[in-house]
DNA sequence: ATAGGGCTTCCAGTGACTGGAAGCTCAATA
DNA sequence: TATTGAGCTTCCAGTCACTGGAAGCCCTAT
């Protein structure tokens, strides 16, 4: 198989797979004319990453779970301990956005938005206690 | 005021402070001995500065938004666009890191994580088809 | 013979810092 | 006065996971 059927098959650009065997990911034969020559098993390794990845796990995580599963030895503990570790950490993420989300979303919900240049978002971010009681002007 | 004062005070590592120079964020002056001389505005911007990246806007949005701060004829309407799609990315991104949550707890529940290799976060990595009822072996 | 598409390598850039080295300045102490 | 030591300076490199682009080889079809 060349990189462009892999590609397609793994659902991976061609750019990260040539990456991937950069880093040690994957090691693809090669053709006498220099190409790539994958196996079913580099392909399948691959599909792997690629689902690793769009779960968020860390290429480092992405290592050590390829390691694992080819390990026949492997201890189920040793996996979930990187899952878990991983979804603690989503979890900091997503506690972080919505932080974020809940200050910005009552921001924009006190700017008027329309051609006057006061504007509370602005206020807050200059003056950290600005409010939006501050902007209507009840001191 | 030198750069280790305004760190302390604007809550920046002295590193981001040479960083945001660097890239034209603030400009302070120079005093004799070749040192960083801030001003009052400039500690003001930083914190500006500070506040806006603590929201999660990008460095690009923080320059339209200091530029719309220092703007007197700006229009409200023009930060409220700049917040809105920002917090537009933000539930794109709280949406996306919630749907490997899903996926990811869900798999995490169902992993025994002893000392067995069995292991059903890696079949479902492995085969994407792979689900639990696959692991208790009901085939 | 030529055109095209696919493949190769290598280099550089992304975002927003962060770490470290080498060296200058300044204030306080011995 | 000499010497610490902290604080400041610049510059270079590294982070993470790719991504874009250039230059050039390979293969197939016309």
């Amino acid at each position: 198989m060349n990189i462009g059927e892999v590609a397609e098959r793994s659902g991976l650009p061609p750019k990260t797979i040539r990456y991937y065997e950069d880093i040690g990911l994957v090691r693809p034969l090669r053709s006498g004319n220099g190409y790539r020559a994958f196996r079913e098993t580099d392909l399948h390794k691959l599909a792997f990453l690629g689902r690793a990845r769009a779960l968020g796990f860390s290429i480092e995580d992405c290592r050590t779970l390829l390691d694992l599963y080819e390990d026949e030895s492997r201890e189920s503990a040793q996996v979930k301990a990187v899952a878990e570790e991983h979804l603690t950490a989503i979890d900091d993420k997503i506690a972080l956005l919505q932080s974020m989300r809940k200050t910005l979303s009552h921001l924009v919900k006190s700017c008027h938005g329309d051609e006057r240049p006061d504007c509370p978002i602005l206020s807050d971010l200059a003056g950290g206690m600005a409010r939006s009681w501050k902007t209507t002007n009840h001191s």
